[in-house]
RNA sequence: UGUUCGAUGGUGUAAAGGUAGCACCACAGAUUUUGAUUCUGUUAGUCCAGGUUCGAAUCCUGGUCGGACAA
């Protein structure tokens, strides 16, 4: 352990910066490492203070840095984050489908150019602030979740390659994060306790994506403009204005009013034509899944029990996993509420993380 | 043109002379390292002009607008 060297992934926020300061207790040498992902001066939106990369929070992880006596670095990775995080985000919003970029971050960036840049530094491990755990076990390296269950993160890292997993350290699996609080708040850091926790997509201010994709495809309403909101029996209930700006589930913001609530259960692309239903139609229990990563084993096989999770904060539900060529069908135990086709779904045995897939 | 029914927040509807309520939409806050969901709260209405009555969304008269039937 000793002598080791980790680069670890400050943001400027209370976690990473804990975990820091854990990694150096425990004798590692630690350098830090803060990535710009997105420019909020040009764009415009300075003011924002959330989230993992202003300005501000750059500022706030190299004074931090500073103060415990670590090397720090940081990194441009503005156009490589354009050219995969958000080029996807917002192709997938094009199709029809709804992304999750925090996935896709975790994957290209974090545990890609970042680990490139380890390399560089000659640095054995890297480490970030997630609330999951690693081990070895069989001959595999084993994700899972964080002993705090409340904030466990694995749902997002779940397309971490076993290369990966080899050289990540999770310092905080083992904590909760109140424990963190009160750890900070005993050393003195006291600014990092009352900050906000990061929430919403990094790279959209004001937390709508909607105005993101505006900005970001300009002639967008030209090309897309306009469609008919309508009924699981095909009947045209009103207009939308444009199915990227609508997301499978969603209730609110449809400007329709039909007594009763009604929920987004299909986004059809190629006709500009949104589905609306009952909270009950949107209920199924079966899903197929491609993009499959798989951690805890190498194979996974017909029939295979699990647990299943479709979004972050969810409860998760028995399921059973059909394994095709290169997708694999999931049929759960329970109906599952609003399928989104983009999003992730990851397997668990207990608390490891079997896989996980994109939701065809 | 005649007869008739109707008109209540942005939408759909309750209140049969006594505080205009509900659902949906919208907005705001809470929750949330994705999109959503969920929770809490807020805004907002009796078509117009008269009349009866202590008191009118409600009863009467006229008008305006809409639907149906008749021609």
């Amino acid at each position: 352990m000793p002598n080791k060297k980790v680069l670890i992934c400050l943001s400027g926020g209370i976690d990473s910066s804990l975990a820091a300061l854990f990694l150096k207790e425990e004798g590692y040498n630690v350098i830090g490492v803060t990535f710009r992902t997105w420019d909020y001066i040009s764009e415009g939106c300075w003011e924002k203070q959330k989230g993992c990369c202003s300005i501000d929070s750059i500022m706030e992880a190299k004074q931090f840095a500073e103060k415990i006596g670590i090397q720090h670095h940081v990194l441009d990775l503005r156009e490589h984050f354009n050219k995969t995080v958000i080029s996807e985000f917002v192709s997938e919003y094009l199709n029809g489908r709804t992304p999750n970029p925090c996935v896709r971050c975790n994957a290209e960036i974090k545990w890609g150019e970042v680990l490139d840049f380890a390399d560089k530094l000659e640095c054995d491990f890297i480490a970030t602030g997630h609330y999951a755990q690693v081990r070895f076990e069989n001959e595999r390296y084993v994700l899972s979740k964080g002993i705090d269950e409340t904030k466990d993160q694995s749902y997002f890292l779940w397309m971490l390659t076993q290369e990966n997993l080899s050289r990540t350290i999770f310092p905080l699996g083992k904590w909760k994060k109140n424990d963190i609080k009160k750890q900070a708040a005993q050393k003195g850091l006291v600014k990092l306790v009352e900050k906000r926790e990061s929430q919403e997509i990094c790279f959209i201010p004001k937390n709508n994506y909607r105005e993101f994709l505006k900005e970001q495809i300009p002639d967008i309403d030209q090309k897309i403009g306009s469609g008919n909101f309508i009924s699981t029996d095909g009947k045209i209930l009103g207009q939308h204005k444009g199915f990227p700006y609508y997301t499978v589930g969603q209730r609110k913001g449809l400007g329709i009013a039909l007594g009763e609530p009604r929920f987004v259960v299909e986004i059809r692309a190629k006709s500009n034509e949104i589905v609306l239903g009952s909270y009950d139609e949107l209920l199924s229990n079966k899903l197929t899944i491609s993009n499959i990563n798989l951690i805890k084993y190498s194979q996974i096989s017909e029939n295979q029990k699990v647990q299943l999770k479709i979004r972050y904060k969810a409860a998760t539900i028995d399921a059973t996993l059909f394994p095709k060529n290169k997708s694999v069908n999931i049929i759960a135990n329970e109906p599952l509420f609003a399928i989104a086709p983009g999003q992730s779904a990851v397997f668990y045995e207990n608390n490891d993380v079997v896989g996980g897939g994109i939701i065809l």
